[in-house]
Parts: C-alpha cells; sequence; structure tokens
DNA sequence: CACGCACTTCCG
DNA sequence: GGAAGTGCGTGC
C-alpha cells in the first residue's frame, strides 16, 4: 500500500540546515494536507516537536526510513505563490524558509508549541536528585497546571535545561507538550429571544413564575427590542453575563456567537468625492492604462513634482483595477506619518480596504489577514509588509514615496518591499507602480533603462506656486561671530514670519550628532581619501586613546587633524547637534515666541503625534521645530516660512545615498512651505553654500540632480552599478571574532581564487562594524560590492553554511544585500 | 574508572 | 537550534 510522503520545511532551524525533510503520513491521517499546510514533525534525536511547512507531496511504499507526520494544523495554508516568494526570499536574501514565512503571516496564526512540566504525583523508591534538581523538582511540584520552559528557565537560569532531562527520567515530572491554537478570533455573542411575545409576556406578567427580577427584564428587553449583543445588554439594562446564561441554559433565550473582524480604522464611504483629472493627470493615467491592458507583467515609475497629483492618477489606477475584478496592494511608508493617504483611500473605498501595518494587534492582524483571505477586500493599504497581503487576483502593487528607506527590512529576512513586490507583479501578470517626487537614483536608472516605464507629471496641480527658496550661509554668520545654529537670514525670516502673525517650520535633521569634522572657514569636510563618503568620527575607546575618523565603506582610518587640509585654518568643528539643544536656543533668542518641539522624545504614541499637529494647525504655537516627521506631507495652510538649520549633516553621511537622502528631504521641506494663499518661503542654511546637491534642490531640479548622482555611481561603483553584500559576523568573544573574520577572509579569497573564479568580487575588510561593541557583543564586516547573480549567490550561501557549521555557535553570521544604510 | 565538560556530528 | 555522541581532563 502506497503511503503519502511530503517535503517539510521546518520553521525554527538555522539557515545552514534549513532542507527538505521527508516524513509519511499516517494512513489515518487527515486527508487535507497538502503543498502549504503547516504541520507539526518530530524532528532531530529528541523528536522534539516542531512547525512545519509542506512544500511537497509524493507516494512511497517504503516508509521505513521515514517519521510520521504528527499533526495538522487548522485554519491556515500558504498558497502556492507565497511558497513560491518564501523560496525567493531565502535564495536572494540567505533566510531560512520559516524566517520568511513569518515575515509574510501574521504570528498569531500559526499554533504554538508549548512545553510544561508537571509534578508526579508518586516518587517513592525514586533515585535520589542532587540539590540543585530537588530545589528545581521542588518549584514544579508546588505550581498548579505545570510550568513552562521559559519561567523555569527564568527563575533557576539556563542550566535548567540538563537538569529536567533528569527528572523526567527519573519520573520525578513528566514533559507535556501542547499545541495551542494560534487563531484566536474574536467572537460577539448575540443574544436572541426564543420565546413568542405571548410567552414572555406571561413571565413578565408573572403569571408564569420566574425567580429574579433581572431575569425578566432580560426577557421583557428582548421581547420589545429584538436580538441584541450581550454586551451591550449588560451595559443598557444592568444585567450580568450570567443572568444570561442562566436564562439560555433554561432554554428561554438563545444565544449565538458570531466570529467580529477588528478593524481599528474607522472607515466611511464618500461617495461624494469625485475628482477629475486635469490633462497632464489624464495623460499619465492613460499610460498607466495602458500597462494594465498589456495583461503581462509590467513596472512604472510615476515621476511627479511636489504637488501634481499623482495620488489622483493613482486613485483612477486603482479605480481600474478593482472594476476589472482584481485586488491592489498600496505601500506607504509609514501610516502614523501619511494619514491623509490612508484616509483618503478609506473614504474612497469604505469597508473594501484593509489597513495592514505594524501598530496593529497580533489580533488585528491575524483578522485583516482573514478579511483579505475571505475575499473581503479589494485593496490593502499598509505598510512595508503590506506587500505579502494573500489576495489571489492581484493586479497592481503600488509603493508611494518609492524612494524611503522604510521599504527595506532593517531586521531579518531584511527584504526590499519593491523587489517583493517586482516578483508577485511578474507571478501575477501584474502592474507595479512606484511613485515619488524624488525617485530613487536606482529606480529612476530603471526607467531611463526602459525597465520600468517612466511617467512624468511635471505640472503643478491648481497651479500652486513653488515657494522663494533661500540658500543662506552659515560661513557669514561665523566670520561676524554669530554662532547660533538659527543664521542672521533665518533669524529676520522667523520674527518677520512672526509679526505678521503667520506661522513657521524648523526642519533639524535628527542623524548626525557631532559626528563629522567640518571647517568652518573653507567648508571643507573631511573626507576618505579612496572613496567619496566623509569620515565618521569615532569617539576614544580602550584601544584609542584620542578618538579617530573612519571610513566606513574600506574601512581606512586616520587620525584627527588639527588643521583643514585644504586651507590649514584650525577652524575644524564637529558639526551636529540636537532638536532640544535647538528648541533651548530658539526660546532663548525669540523669548516672544511659542515654541512646540516634535520628534521621537515628545511623540511616544500616535496619538500625541496627531494631537501636536492639530494643535499647530490651531495655531497654538508660531514655531514647528522637529526632526523627519515635520516634513511629512501635512497641510498647514498657515505656515509661510521653512526653515532647515543645516542641511549639511546629511549631506555628508558616509553613505552612498548621501546625495539622494538630502535631495530628497529638501524637496520635501521647500514643498511644505507656502501651501495656503501666501506665498512661501524656505530658508536652508549650510556651510557649504555651493553644494550642487543643495543647489539643484533649491531649484527642485531632479533631472539635473539625477545625471549629477549617477555619473558619480557609475564613476565609483555604486548601486545600481553594482550590489552591495555586507557581511556581518558579532560574537561576545572579541578574540575569537578577530580569528574568525581572518579565516572568513582567506577562505572567502581561497574560493574566489578556486571554484568561483568565475565570479567577480570586490572585497573590503573585515573591519570594525561603525558600532563595534553593543550589548557586549562585538560586530566585524565585509562589504562586497558583487553582482547578485545566481553563482555569487550560490558563493554566498556555500561560504555562510560552510562557516556556520565549522564555527562554533559562538561567533554569528548574516547577510544583507543592498542594506538601507552602512 | 567515573563523571563532567568542551567539541563535533547529525537531524528525514 | 538542540540532542546525542566523542574524547579528554580531573578527582576519589
Amino acid at each position: 500500500m502506497a503511503y503519502r510522503i511530503v517535503g517539510v520545511h521546518i520553521m525554527s532551524l538555522p539557515y545552514h540546515i534549513d532542507k527538505e525533510y521527508e516524513y509519511y503520513l499516517p494512513s489515518d491521517f487527515d486527508k487535507n494536507v497538502s503543498r502549504g499546510s503547516f504541520v507539526i514533525v518530530p524532528f532531530g534525536g529528541g523528536n522534539k516537536k516542531m512547525t512545519a511547512i509542506v512544500v511537497s507531496t509524493r507516494k512511497d511504499d517504503d516508509i521505513s526510513s521515514f517519521k510520521p507526520v504528527l499533526s495538522l494544523i487548522p485554519n491556515i495554508s500558504l498558497s502556492s505563490e507565497q511558497i513560491g516568494i518564501c523560496y525567493f526570499m531565502k535564495d536572494q536574501l540567505f533566510c531560512s524558509i520559516g524566517d520568511a514565512v513569518k515575515a509574510m503571516i501574521p504570528s498569531a496564526a500559526l499554533s504554538k508549541i508549548h512545553e510544561i512540566y508537571r509534578a508526579l504525583p508518586d516518587t517513592d523508591g525514586n533515585v535520589e536528585l542532587n540539590q540543585k534538581a530537588l530545589v528545581v523538582w521542588d518549584f514544579i511540584r508546588q505550581s498548579e497546571g505545570g510550568v513552562s520552559v521559559e519561567r523555569l528557565a527564568a527563575r533557576f537560569g539556563k542550566e535548567v535545561a540538563s537538569i529536567l532531562p533528569k527528572l523526567v527520567e527519573y519520573s520525578y515530572v513528566e514533559k507535556i507538550t501542547e499545541i495551542k491554537d494560534g487563531t484566536r478570533k474574536k467572537e460577539i455573542e448575540i443574544v436572541h429571544p426564543k420565546l413568542s411575545a405571548e410567552e414572555a409576556e406571561e413571565y413578565i406578567s408573572g403569571s408564569k413564575k420566574l425567580r429574579g427580577a433581572k431575569r425578566i427584564l432580560i426577557l421583557s428587553y428582548l421581547s420589545e427590542n429584538g436580538p441584541c449583543q450581550a454586551e451591550e445588554l449588560c451595559e443598557r439594562i444592568g444585567v450580568t453575563k450570567k443572568q444570561i446564561s442562566a436564562l439560555s441554559e433554561m432554554g428561554l433565550i438563545e444565544t449565538e456567537y458570531r466570529e467580529i473582524l477588528r478593524t481599528p480604522y474607522n472607515i466611511k464611504t464618500d461617495e461624494d468625492r469625485v475628482s477629475l483629472l486635469s490633462e497632464h493627470q489624464s495623460e499619465a493615467f492613460r499610460k498607466i492604462s495602458e500597462l494594465l491592458d498589456a495583461g503581462t507583467a509590467k513596472a512604472a515609475l510615476l515621476h511627479g513634482i511636489t504637488g501634481s497629483g499623482k495620488t489622483h492618477v493613482i486613485k483612477a489606477a486603482i479605480d481600474k483595477v478593482i472594476s476589472s475584478g482584481r485586488q491592489v496592494i498600496v505601500l506607504v511608508p509609514e501610516i502614523a506619518l501619511t494619514p491623509q493617504t490612508v484616509g483618503t483611500f478609506c473614504s474612497f473605498y469604505g469597508d473594501r480596504v484593509a489597513v495592514w501595518h505594524s501598530g496593529l494587534s497580533a489580533g488585528e492582524r491575524y483578522d485583516t489577514w482573514r478579511k483579505i483571505t475571505s475575499g473581503g477586500a479589494d485593496i490593502c493599504i499598509g505598510t512595508r509588509s503590506a506587500v505579502f497581503a494573500p489576495f489571489e487576483k492581484l493586479g497592481m502593487i503600488v509603493i508611494d514615496e518609492e524612494h524611503e528607506h522604510t521599504y527595506k527590512s532593517e531586521q531579518s529576512p531584511k527584504y526590499h518591499a519593491r523587489d517583493v513586490a517586482r516578483y508577485r507583479c511578474t507571478k501575477n501578470n501584474a502592474l507595479m507602480l512606484l511613485s515619488s517626487a524624488t525617485p530613487s537614483v536606482e529606480s529612476y536608472y530603471k526607467a531611463k533603462q526602459g525597465t520600468y516605464s517612466l511617467i512624468e507629471l511635471t505640472e503643478r496641480y491648481n497651479k500652486a506656486k513653488l515657494p522663494e527658496t533661500i540658500i543662506s550661509d552659515l560661513r557669514a554668520d561665523a566670520e561676524n561671530g554669530n554662532i547660533s545654529p538659527i543664521g542672521a537670514v533665518l533669524g529676520d525670516a522667523l520674527q518677520k514670519a512672526s509679526d505678521e502673525r503667520s506661522q513657521s517650520i524648523l526642519f533639524i535633521n535628527r542623524r548626525g550628532y557631532n559626528n563629522f569634522l567640518s571647517c568652518t572657514t573653507c567648508g571643507e569636510v573631511i573626507t576618505c581619501p579612496r572613496c567619496s563618503v566623509s569620515l565618521t568620527y569615532h569617539a576614544k575607546s580602550s584601544r584609542d586613546k584620542y578618538g579617530y575618523l573612519i571610513c566606513h565603506y574600506c574601512g581606512h582610518r586616520e587620525e584627527i587633524p588639527t588643521k583643514c587640509p585644504e586651507c590649514a585654518s584650525k577652524t575644524l568643528n564637529f558639526l551636529g547637534f540636537g532638536t532640544q539643544k535647538a528648541e533651548e536656543i530658539l526660546s532663548e533668542e525669540f523669548s516672544g515666541m511659542k515654541v512646540m518641539r516634535m520628534d521621537a522624545d515628545t511623540t511616544t504614541s500616535k496619538f500625541s503625534f496627531d494631537k501636536m499637529l492639530s494643535e499647530f494647525r490651531r495655531g497654538e504655537a508660531d514655531v514647528l521645530i522637529g526632526t523627519q516627521m515635520v516634513t511629512k506631507g501635512h497641510d498647514f495652510p498657515n505656515v509661510a516660512l521653512v526653515g532647515v538649520l543645516l542641511a549639511d549633516t546629511s549631506l555628508y553621511l558616509d553613505d552612498y545615498r548621501a546625495n539622494e537622502r538630502t535631495f530628497a528631504l529638501i524637496t520635501q521641506v521647500i514643498g511644505r512651505a507656502g501651501r495656503g494663499e501666501k506665498k512661501g518661503t524656505a530658508i536652508i542654511q549650510t556651510y557649504v553654500p555651493d553644494h550642487p546637491v543643495l543647489l539643484l534642490a533649491a531649484a527642485q531640479d531632479y533631472k539635473a540632480f539625477y545625471e549629477n548622482d549617477i555619473a558619480l555611481r557609475r564613476s565609483l561603483i555604486f548601486p545600481p552599478f553594482c550590489d552591495i553584500a555586507l557581511f556581518s559576523l558579532s560574537s561576545a568573544d572579541e578574540k575569537m571574532l578577530l580569528n574568525v573574520s581572518a579565516l572568513f577572509a582567506s577562505e572567502l579569497r581561497r574560493l574566489m581564487d578556486g571554484d568561483y573564479a568565475d565570479v567577480k568580487l570586490s572585497v573590503f575588510g573585515p573591519f570594525e562594524a561603525p558600532i563595534y561593541k553593543v550589548n557586549d557583543v562585538y560586530h566585524m564586516r565585509f562589504i562586497i560590492k558583487c553582482r547578485s547573480t545566481k553563482r555569487t549567490r550560490e558563493l554566498f550561501s556555500k561560504i555562510l553554511c560552510d562557516f556556520q557549521k565549522k564555527t562554533s555557535k559562538k561567533v554569528s553570521f548574516s547577510i544583507d544585500i543592498n542594506p538601507g544604510s552602512l
């Protein structure tokens, strides 16, 4: 008789042993097991129960060499497309299939395996225990219902792991593995009247006896008002759940449990809202329309200057996809920072929208997931992980503000939403629509090359005016002895705005805290001799008494110069200061103005963020000073002045994307000024007023910026002309880490000279990570310029597996392909 | 000679 | 990752 054999990937195994393992299905087993199902299997010498996903099935007569599948996890499975995404992620990102699955599905959907130890009653004649084991046993004996391993480990430390098997062996305790159903649906209890009005009346009037005035009250309420939610009933007439269930047991009423989906957003449809497309917008829509009609996978970049009404075009495209019976995913950089985008879509599409982001509770995520799989939504709008929304007929994925770094995951698996989106669109013959006012150089390059269709919106909607932009030279202030972060030009403008009773926004770059060295005389910034990036200051450590400057790309390191290499003056200064300091200074220098500070410290909850914004909109402060979050699209009609305190901080971040980020940031800031009737002013303070990126941003000339930057990247070989692989090694044992890093370097060289001579790599490293020691763990890294081809990935995968197998577990390895920052 | 531990091996 | 297997040092 033939048995079914399933190939599975076990969920929590490290990368180097993550492969397909085969198990047989016992003959009486659930017939529903198929590719995509989740199962529990015994694994390893101890036959530990593990969650696994089925990726293949076949038949075989001989099952002698296999272990059996233990059980099927109900209510969840992956589609073929989703399994495909997992393999794609494993191949591209060097993560296990299990890690990919975890990134994709809500954690609440998978059952959790709990190991619980419980004392056995009869312990006579047992082997004697040592002191420690006795204490542990006593602890287990005293806790009713058993204790989890986690709690024992927390109470007695890691050594319990060696004690517990003995306690089990000598029958002091038993080990129970329970599988808790993770799928907690939220249900509401609805109470129905069961009696006819006449029958109920008999109880209410007292002609039929029923004890308890409250019970009679329930009957009379139900017969008058019909079915009611139990909680509401309790609240309205002051009864308890117990009284309801008592009546239910007596058969006088009926209770029904109905699953409800938790929706954290209050969604209202606003069907009156009709938007007519301008001529330019119609033209853009027409091009997108063609791509949608093509019937094959397409990708497009919608490049539209701020205020050109990209959202209207996107909305029209979404309408078209939905009316053809397919579904849409809309990705936004961050839900909290784009409430109006979310609000807009919700008002257009009502409850056909599913909102997905990291702020959802586990239960809310699970409900949203179910809403999508059950066909209850046509649009999923959300952050990065919404790219996995389980639609079956995906027609389009929109990535709004395509250049934002939040689309790259910082945790493993370190995927980029754009790459997953492209994969999904290819498999679904769908359209990937990127949208931005300041596209990433990589995407614009692809558009220029023809990989993406380029759609441009060059005209401002409603003829809104661009603000006047002034680049203010801080060196002039320095010469006049003004060391305040608010220069003369900005100071005057602030005063003037205040006099005219209009508001101002000041933006300060959160990044860049005393981290690079600049000459206040000539504006020169100390940069790396081999790379076109600034050197980062590293504070002194036990090994370097005075601190040093380092390049994060090639590892170049030098002492802190005492004079400027360009003009020889001794006015080198560390640049960068925080929002708090700026707020302080502002209040001192402009005592009449009310200042509001908005940064990560003052907006700990999403609630406070919205609250501050509406306070500012109501005019409760003259100046809003803050980090990145003040630059995101909120309409403040009374804001006429926008200032950037120091544009340089993001220019000289030691990252090849520094220019791109600065350009995007300044463009965005300028867009904040003069949204109302007044013509706005934007003031950009800098020590390098001639810097081309600043000039081009002030002129809002993206194309010139792009040409400039792409040329730079071409000559220095940075993406899109290569891929960057960041290999990280970390360990608490510094000496071992250094040894392994050296070993890694020589092994890499050996492979590059031998079996993988055809793979072209430029290896930089090993050198210390920017933050060498984190939580007593040391970090080393290699930066490798390469092309992420099949062969390159084979090489990376091989060396990663080899080292994880060979090296002691005290050192851990990871790869990040094209990291968000370095 | 037993046991405790570091280190290696393998998991279907 | 984790359990079992291997080999060696220490302790009565």
